[in-house]
DNA sequence: CTGAAAGCGCTTACAG
DNA sequence: CTGAAAGCGCTTACAG
């Protein structure tokens, strides 16, 4: 257990105050001698003291907590996030209070509500909302929507470059010379993928579906179990395409042979499918730098728009 | 902005003392009319007032937030984990606070000393370490071990049954008839799922690499790249598995027909893969609901085990 | 360069 | 049933 050593107890075995032992600690606001300085980093070093952080967030009124809400944790692509924010802001000294929401809208309300309370000093929220909006704005706390396709009014935003991102890769399925090009995509119509896909060449079937493993699978299923499929499409999300491929798995369809397969995310799973997947790549780890940035006021930009990549494998018949 | 509206706002609206409405939002320790509780109810809801929790838990000694510390959050096991961590501690109102250390001692224990300076109430150490008390205790912060397959001294812990699990994935194999079941596990040797396999009847090749995807998939072209390779193996944990039918593909092998595969550990990948896996599932939830209840003090048990469950699939020759 | 003191927003004995 | 006051562990003007 070892009593909990405060930093009276420090400052006492030191010989000095209480404040000079904060000087040293925070190396300011004021200097402090060689000598004096040296014994207190002796008495900290001794008694093992360590600052509580819950008096000095409530003193300072800044915690160095940074709240960040995702949809789904289960999700690669969220967890990915999860991950390059906790880095990021590990960088600058934050830790990382991080919620999974359900993706309900009034989920992702109450999370940003309990995070607030906890005192963070922004939060960042990963949304798949089509109108995040809804996100609460009277707690007072500073938010930063990461991963909207649009500018969301009254709120600073990123996100990837969607429709750059679908164009590409539905031009790239043309240039292999496939005829048509399916879409598989979420429920929501018109959004940026489906724009992208459209501007790229796209005019086979839509199926839709959830954005999820399942999703993918049941919209597959549909969209090949008919005579009259595409020869290539072009799926808006890895776990969609994944749900895909096990649905042309189960219909005895060959990928690339039968049908070509691009997705979107880029997430480490499409490395392991089979075939890999050629996919359209989110700048996740820019994204969660701008996106910390912002949420400590680094810039104040409103919006920013990262370029995707396409990574090629054999999904779409390369390699 | 709206600034941020404190207790003694409320208590000045509500005409009473701040301490009266410490007792209607704590419903005690004191009791307080019908009529002014009433008034003082209305005051938070007129202006918004919500309690700073930061100086409730400098107050009070406690944060009702745990901390939790898992590997690697981009391994869906982990994720999985840590969502449902998340999920019974905020049944008990608890929030958690998450960090992800990149899986080395070092790390995991400098995550607890974050935490513990953050002034959670406990730690949840969701480790893969072989030694897992290497975790700091000076930190004076309660801890517990989630995910050890042995009793740690000093700690409470609590693991899935691996040696039955994998004793029963390895019968399940040799009664379909395959005459050797290789084993495809981490680095050390003769932990419990090796145990258990060899228990079961593994008699097969074993082939070693980290638990990974990447390291699966490279243990795999080992095993089967040669021609005595086994009809059939058991892979510890799902994201070798991953690996592993990765390898198989690319050596053309058809599983179940060629090589049958169960895997241990039981996330949703294991339906999407083609084929599905059959896997031993960890009780995760119930894993989850014990770590927190004991981090909690709730109850006081040094060990305990939980049971795991096949779950057959296609791909070690059922269905 | 250093110390004594106020105050961050709460909770909880202590009086009344 | 209610109020005035101390104190949780810090930081930071304010004096010296």
């Amino acid at each position: 257990m070892s009593a909990k050593v405060t930093r009276a107890d420090v400052a006492r075995y030191a010989g000095v105050s209480s404040a000079v032992v904060s000087y040293v600690i925070n190396d300011g606001p004021r200097p402090v001698a060689q000598a004096t300085a040296a014994r207190v980093r002796d008495a900290i070093a001794v008694l093992g003291y360590r600052p509580n952080t819950t008096a000095q967030a409530l003193r300072r009124g800044s915690s160095r907590l940074l709240g960040h809400v995702v949809p789904d944790l289960g999700n690669p692509l969220w967890a990915e996030f999860a991950l390059a924010v906790e880095a990021v802001a590990a960088a600058r000294g934050y830790d990382v209070l991080l919620a999974s929401s359900e993706g309900g809208a009034d989920d992702e309300h109450r999370r940003v509500e309990t995070l607030s309370a906890r005192g963070v000093d922004a939060v960042i929220v990963t949304s798949v909302l089509a109108r995040p909006d809804l996100v609460s704005r009277g707690s007072g706390v500073p938010l930063v929507l990461l991963n909207t396709f649009f500018e969301v009014p009254g709120f600073p935003s990123l996100g990837v470059d969607a429709f750059g991102g679908a164009q590409e890769a539905t031009e790239h399925l043309l240039g292999h010379g496939y005829g048509t090009v399916g879409l598989v995509i979420g429920g929501e119509t018109g959004e940026l993928r489906e724009q992208g896909w459209r501007a790229g060449g796209g005019t086979g079937p839509i199926a839709r579906g959830e954005f999820s493993r399942h999703g993918g699978y049941e919209a597959g299923k549909r969209m090949f179990g008919s005579s009259d499929r595409p020869r290539a499409v072009f799926v808006a999300s890895d776990m969609q395409a994944v749900g895909v491929l096990r649905a042309l798995y189960e219909l005895g369809l060959d990928v690339p042979g039968d049908v070509a397969v691009v997705s979107f995310d880029g997430t480490v799973e499409t490395e392991f499918t089979n075939p890999q997947l050629t996919t359209v790549r989110q700048p996740v780890r820019a994204m969660a730098d701008a996106a910390v940035a912002r949420a400590l006021g680094e810039d104040s930009s409103e919006r920013r728009v990262l370029p995707a990549e396409l990574v090629l494998r054999a999904s779409c018949g390369c390699g």
